[in-house]
Formats: C-alpha cells, structure tokens, sequence
DNA sequence: AATAGTTTTGCAAATGTTTTCATTTTTGAC
DNA sequence: GTCAAAAATGAAAACATTTGCAAAACTATT
C-alpha cells in the first residue's frame, strides 16, 4: 500500500467539507445535517477511514480502555473472574488492556506503568497486596483504580472481592464439625499472594478456635497446579500417619488431591476427607463432587465492572466497594471422621 | 489534585532545558549528556511524569501494543496458549490487548475496529475462520496480522497453529485400531468454530477408512463445560446400547464424560474407551490419565509472539507461519475392545 | 589563541484530532 | 422579498509529543 492511511483531512476532502464537519460528525452527530452526515460516512468506507483514538485521547478523551493485571491467566482461578470483569465492561464501551505478573510484584509496577503510558481510563489489580510503588503510583497519578477478588474494609483503594479469611474459616469450621482433628493442609506459595495467606490463617483460626493445629509436616505448599498437588499428596499419604482429612487452599489442588487419593485407592470421603477452596467449573462436576467454598468469581466481575465505570465517569454515588461473601459449597468430598 | 498532570513541557522546565532534550533524552538517550539525562531524570520522579503514549502514537511511532481477540478466556482451552503468548510477547517489550467475543464473530468485527481505533501494532485472532469483514479490514489497513491454534497452507494469512484435522485423525485412527467399532463422538457446537468442525472431520475420515460411521444418535453436541458434557453423556451410556469408545472434542469434554462414566459405575477402560484432544493442564493427572493429542499450546504461543514481532518491526526473514505438530498422547483411558 | 570538528541543545514545524468562535446558510414569519 | 433567528459549517488554536535543522558549546589540534 504506497498511498499512506487516510486522515481526517483526506476524508473531508473526499467529501467536500471541512475537517472540523467531520470530527462533529462522529462525536456530535446531531450537529450536523443528515445529508452531509451521509456523505461522510460514504467517504469514510470508500477510504477504509479509522478514527485515530491516539489523536483523540491527546485531547484528554477518555480512550475507553481499562487495564487489568492478573497474577496469571493460565489457570482456572482468574479465567471467570477475567471473562466476567471484560464483558461488563466492554458492554459498557470499554476494552481491557491485560497483561500477567507470574506473581513478581515489581513486574505488576512496570506493568502498570506502561498502561499508565497509554493513558488507560482506570485500573484493576488483583488482590490487595501490591507494592508501596504501585500504589503511590496509582494514588499519584490519581487513577480510578478497582482492587479485584478480595474485600477489606481497610483496603487502600476501592475494592470489590471476597473475603478470603472467611472463606477459609468456614472451610476449617465444617473440617473440625465433622470430628476431625488429623488436618492437613496444602496451599500454594503465600508470598505476594494475600489470598493465599488470608485463607489459611482463616483455617488455622479455625481450628485454633478447637484447640487444634496442623502439624509442620502436614503444612504441603505446592504451586499452583493439580500435577503439583497431586505429587504431594500421594508423598503425604503414604506416610505411616496419614491425616483424614486434607484441607487444600484451592480447587485446583484439591483435584490434585482427589487424584492422589483414587490412584491410592484410599476413598473419600470414607478414608479422608478433602475440600477446596473457589468452587471453579468442575469442581461441582466431579466424582466425588467436591466440597468447597463458593467464592463468586462472575458476582466480583460483574460489580467490579460496574463499579470502575463509575469511578471513571465520575458518577458520584459509586460505593467504595463491596463484599461479596463466600459460601460453603456442601458437597460429597467431606464427611465424618471414620 | 488542582495542578494538570505534568507533561514533557513542565518536566523540561523543571530541568531547565528544552522540551526536546526530554524527549530525545527519553528516545534516544546516547544523544544527551550523561549530565543533563540525570537532572531530566531528576524532574521526572519530582513531578511524576509519565510519557503519553498517545502523544508519540500520533507520529507514526509503534505504541507497543498488540490485539489479541480470542472467542473465550473463561477456560482452560486458550489459557496457556493466552499466558505463553502474552508472556513472550511482552519479552519482546509489548504489552497485550485482550478482548473475547463469546464466539460470535460479528463481535469479533467490532472488536478488530475498536483495536484498530487504537492504533495497535499488531493484530492476533484465534482459527482460521473470520467473517470477511474482519479479513478485509486487517488486509486493508495492513495490520500485521497472525492466526493463531490452527495452521493451513493456504490460509489468507500468516499462521502458527496445530492441525486440527489432523489431530482428530489421530485420535480416530487410534481407537479404531484399538478394535473399536460402536464409537460415540462429543463435540462442541461447530458454527463459528473451525477448530471442532476440522477436529470432527479428522475423526470421520479415520473411522471412513474402516467403514465406519458415527451413528446419527452417537454424535452429541455440547456447549464448552464439564457439566454439559457429564449430563449429556451419563444421558448416552444409559441407553440399551452402548458404544465401547467416546470420542470427545476436547478434553474439557472428555473430563466430563469420564465423571459421568465413573459416576454411573461404568469402567474405564475397560467398558467404555474415552479420549479427548487437547492435553490441558490437568489431563495428564487425571485418575485414569487422559488419552489425548497434544496440540502444544505454549509452542504456538511462543512461536506466534515471536512471529507477530517479526512482522511488525518487518523483520524480512520473518517466516510465513508454522505448523506445530500435534501428538497422540497414549495414556490410561484407552484401551482394546473388550 | 585560533581553527576545525564534534557533541549537545534549542527552535519550530509537524502529527491527527477536537473545540471555540465566527461566518455562512437555511428556515420561517411577515 | 426581507429580516431575524436558528442551524450548519469552516478557520484556527490547542493538545503532547517528535524531529530536522541550525545554533551553541565543547574538544582537540595546530
């Protein structure tokens, strides 16, 4: 293609107006009359014409994008919270810019940076743990900012999640109801991962609260995946003491677990009790279906969604955040001490 | 915050040179001084100055972002391809811009535009199969453009994928060799989804070569979820007759059909022989592990991220796609007719 | 100390759009 | 057919940068 892309000087020419017409025509349409309107849009597609947002945003437009950063986005946990965060937004004239961590927070600052850079119109973040920079950059350059999948009525900035430390009490509570006191545990690497954290001090209080602990030995961090999981789980129970029943920081360990244990041919819930933490797609499904506890990943979404729009147009009575609780997920990977 | 944000302008004053040193000292630092590079720096952190992107799009210059437009993120099918794509893309010093479509590709259009608007420097969409509109707009606003997961010779574009048909021959060819005859095949709807109609007709063609056919009641359709394909399969094994294989689409699907299988009693291998295509995470651990054909997803992404670049900085000796082959993966969930 | 060469810097034009204000055209009433 | 008001359009300034070119400031050489 020699010829260079068409501006919005080639289009006013092509239609015989003045440049000025044409941007009204796209931003104000009713200022402008309906024939010339058409003759525009004919020049518009007879030049393959695209606006140039970059043009526009100078201007102090908003350019319409929001960006998210995700620890990853290679695994079941962040796919629904992702999916349901960018349909309500895009649903409301938005696109998501989106980039991953690997859980390196320094990477989240540089990340941000750059999407500051582009002059997105807001950010969400994972989590509530973030660098010091990361947050004096987003206070500093006063962006709208939504802090995903977790609630804390301290949070710095506007938040709409979960509360991970509940959702682990719960979990820990219905353990210790059943009658069990040989608990295990296998969560993935708590460092820059507060939900991680917050989830098991939730099941330690738990248990706390029956005068119970887990052991040291029986404290499995893995990362995240069933592959991983399930390896330590099967090193777990192969030992002369065996806990019954396994309390795993996420559904997708607790898959791992679930696998373990059926290559083992120990029963669940007979033999040991196993429960997750999430309720991801599948976890309903399986056999035996797993107990868990529901954390509402599209719920987050969607009010996320809502609430960084709001932010971002200003709309006065956005609430600062919402809680969106946990709930046990009753299910057939728990029963009774034997 | 009264005072505007700071722009290249208010950073050269507080360092007392011209707005031009800044920039040049930001784009091509061995032009400016050591010294003067450090009291920019200096006035930078002061003020918070962050470039605006925009601003530099708007001289034709490359703002560092590519379009990445995929039908779904909510699962675990393009996860890895998503997080190896994003990762090495961002090696490469570009940052990602992600929307889904939900399959539907007129949305995909808009999509494509809204990106476009942007300015975005490239452009990847997942298959082979795009309205032509979409077609015709990349081509015509010369976008470097990649297709990713599925590669073809005589694709209107430059791809780095699997063979899907292929992929489904291998699979088919494997159970009929395994003594197969009753064969039942799950598979996700296909309109919109060249993927599953390539993988579908892969399956067929191997089964034709031993005159085999799919019976029409056999061929189940099933939207993306375990559940759904649980429900519809514990439907098609409590019928009088019962196929000895099930061909899934992918193995989303086939977890589903193995719940289903193990739920109703029936074993595996042993009564019913399961495979899917894919190798997902989680596949390769699963109590029986999967048979499957590994489509290598963080390959394809690496190698399109590799060849995105390439083409946007016009690296000449850039190839024009690249098949990555898919394997059988022979695991636990297959076995002879018994 | 003067010269030539090199490095560093600043000025001003350019980029693609939006917007304010002024001008032109249209409309409706008489 | 005239006039005022309303509607539509255009000219030019503004936005935050980059860059070509020229000027200024250094260095090295004599």
């Amino acid at each position: 293609m020699k010829e260079k892309k068409a501006d919005i000087i080639a289009v006013a020419k092509a239609a015989r107006v003045s440049a000025s017409t044409v941007s009204r025509s796209f931003n104000h349409p009713e200022l402008v009359k309906a024939a010339t309107r058409k003759k525009i849009d004919a020049a518009v597609r007879r030049l393959g014409y695209i606006r140039n947002r970059a043009a526009q945003t100078i201007h102090g437009i908003r350019g319409g994008t929001i960006g998210l950063i995700v620890p990853t986005v290679d695994h079941a946990i962040f796919a629904e919270l992702i999916q349901s965060f960018s349909e309500n937004v895009e649903e409301q004239g938005f696109t998501i810019l989106l980039a991953s961590h690997g859980y390196r927070l320094e990477r989240e600052y540089a990340i941000a940076r750059k999407m500051l850079e582009h002059r997105v119109d807001g950010m969400a973040l994972i989590g509530l743990e973030h660098s010091d920079d990361t947050y004096g950059l987003l206070q500093q350059q006063n962006t709208p900012t939504v802090l995903l999948w977790n609630y804390s009525d301290d949070a710095p900035m506007p938040c709409v999640g979960s509360d991970n430390y509940l959702a682990g009490h719960l979990i820990g509570e219905h353990v210790v109801r059943l009658g069990h006191r040989s608990i295990a545990a296998v969560f993935p690497p708590i460092s820059g991962n507060d939900r991680a954290l917050q989830r098991l001090s939730g099941v330690e209080n738990a248990l706390a609260a029956r005068g119970l602990k887990i052991a040291e030995s029986w404290r499995l961090e893995t990362p995240y995946s069933v592959s991983a999981a399930k390896e330590k789980v099967a090193g777990l129970i192969s030992l002369p003491q065996r806990p019954t029943a396994i309390i795993c920081g996420n559904d997708v360990l607790a898959w791992g677990a679930l696998h373990a244990l059926r290559r083992a041919g120990v029963s669940v819930p007979g033999d040991v009790t196993i429960t997750g933490i999430g309720d991801f797609h599948g976890s309903k499904d399986f056999e035996p279906s797993l107990t868990t506890v529901r954390i509402p990943a599209r719920t987050i979404g969607s009010k996320a969604a809502r609430l960084i729009v709001a932010l971002i147009i200003k709309d006065s009575d956005a609430e600062s955040g919402e809680l969106v609780p946990p709930e046990l997920a009753l299910r057939s990977t728990s029963g009774p001490v034997r």
